[in-house]
DNA sequence: CCCCTTAGATTACACCTGTAATAAGTTATG
DNA sequence: CATAACTTATTACAGGTGTAATCTAAGGGG
């Protein structure tokens, strides 16, 4: 895949569009506008734009297949996951992630169900520590 | 303070800016632009610019003091940080927070420190939830 | 084989952004 | 009082963004 940090800036738009293409690739346009349509209304020249742009962008691709092209990803959903959270946790909260989940938490917008995600979370964390005791010193 | 949702969008650097003023206010354009440039350089011409954007957007205001105007954010940081989690969460980890810290704890990026204030997190969150039990059933 | 349909490519266009320069207005100063 | 100095306001301008319409080329149907 892609690096990250080679690729342009996909606009919140464009992220929309690689968004539904990450559910399931290759995917003809015709279809991706179909499966985007299902949450809302695309029209189908707009969707046809923003794809051209995120293949510029390098974000996407796309293999001919006789009269269509089959687009497929270029940056896994992961990897810009965690791209564009470093990049706000950098920005909005001075790289400390806590500040953000506390907000939540204040928020009363915490489920039990984040609760018990984030002590597994937790627990890994720890499991992984002991593991690798002393490597890091 | 301004209500948010009233609020235009805030540009990336727009919000450095505010980031800026809330470390201090009121203060006026020269000694903002005093303080932003202890962390990287600004052009003074810049930054009077995107200050008028902020107060046309309603995200600051001023006060005039003399020939010169004293600033102040119309909206606080703490709802501001508040929005842009809220509205970040939703539009790259579809709403759920635990896979955006999850993500952090994979790519090792997490630092006992950040852990101990989770832990501390959960733990008010677990409090509060047994103060109120029952209640919201 | 020619035209209609249909994909993708190109063009459009107003508004936003980043980054300033210039204009205008006001106050302190000689 | 005239003007220099400084402050805010207005204007500039290229590139990005959201949202499409139009152009072009290639198949498929008659």
């Amino acid at each position: 895949m892609e690096k990250l940090s080679d690729m342009a800036e996909i606009s919140p738009t464009e992220f929309e569009i690689l968004d539904a293409m990450w559910r399931e690739y290759p995917v003809t346009a015709n279809d991706l506008v179909e499966r985007l349509n299902k949450d809302k209304p695309w029209h189908d020249k707009t969707v046809k734009t923003l794809i051209n742009r995120l293949v510029k962008k390098q974000a996407i691709s796309f293999e001919k297949q006789g009269r269509t092209y089959l687009y497929f990803p270029l940056v896994s959903r992961e990897d810009y996951r965690q791209k564009a959270s470093k990049s706000f946790i950098e920005r909005i909260f001075s790289g400390r992630l806590s500040p953000l989940v506390a907000g939540f938490a204040k928020n009363n917008t915490l489920q039990a169900e984040d609760i018990e995600q984030l002590k597994s979370i937790i627990d890994d964390w720890e499991k992984e520590q002991s593991g690798n005791k002393g490597q890091d010193a």
